[in-house]
DNA sequence: CGTGAAAACTGTGAGTC
DNA sequence: GACTCACAGTTTTCACG
């Protein structure tokens, strides 16, 4: 069903994962072939979803979101109910970029970017801690972003 | 020096930061423009600096790297030399996604993608733990991605 | 900001190995 | 099955008004 990708797909997941601007044709020379099975490699591995999305990465600064916090959530109660609609409603705040369900003590892991640590204050105030059945909620604050990419680490 | 962007840039920089394969005609004729005038606004915010990258994201599951482990990291001494080591060993290590510098008794907080825990096991024995002046190292594992999106909060 | 035109790219069909 | 080649249709890029 999945039938494996080969090194060719490999490589240019590689060049596209690292930029997405590059052409088919400058990906075709680095490949040595020519542009059309480049072109149908491509959208192959789009529609079987290896390839998700293109985006355009913004500065965090320039656009207003110096502040990152990492925040620990944990619930009051674990049912599924609970927890779905924990998911429904985290996803409706645009100021949270990243959220995992986390093994361990802790229930979710969130990771939020805003324009100052008042615009944090008041978005606990006002939309996480108005969440339902949150328990415990613990903030971290980001110092300097050492470093920061998309990239999976592409093997095999 | 920086003069500020204007409405229209912010409209441009939301249609990018979702989908970067829009063309400026297309984006253009959401904004009821021509491709000129959306053409230059885009060059003028990549060489801003608004724009950083174009990349495509790739699927984690396909690309081999189910396992996300997020892991707190404090160094044994805190003077600038290790810290801008740390730094460097860091990003040298294709498993690691982001690293930021904390406020607080953790130093540094990283995200780390891999194909299974074992090869977590080995990521940690052969690489974190080879690096210079660490002390605390803690380990936690990623039971499931609710939300993950590399777009920011656009206002103003 | 719009017009318009040259250069480059995309996407597809026909044919090769 | 994957490639090269050729080509029409789009898009990009940019000078000019």
């Amino acid at each position: 069903m999945t039938e494996k990708i080969d090194s060719v797909d490999l490589k240019i997941l590689k060049i596209l994962q690292e930029d997405a601007k590059k052409t088919t044709k400058e990906v075709a020379n680095i490949l040595n072939l020519t542009a059309s099975p480049v072109y149908e490699r491509i959208r192959r591995l789009e529609k079987k979803g290896y390839i998700k999305k293109y985006v355009a990465l913004l500065d965090k600064k320039l656009t207003n979101n110096p502040i990152t916090a990492l925040c620990m959530v944990s619930l009051r109660y674990h049912n599924e109910g609970f927890i779905d609609t924990f998911d429904k409603q985290i996803r409706a705040l645009p100021e949270v970029q990243e959220c995992y369900h986390m093994a361990g003590k802790v229930d979710f892991f969130l990771k939020i970017n805003v324009q100052s640590l008042d615009a944090y204050h008041e978005f606990v105030r006002l939309k996480l801690s108005k969440i339902d059945n949150i328990g415990v909620l613990e903030s971290y604050f980001v110092l300097k972003e050492i470093f920061h990419t998309t990239e999976y680490h592409l093997e095999s």
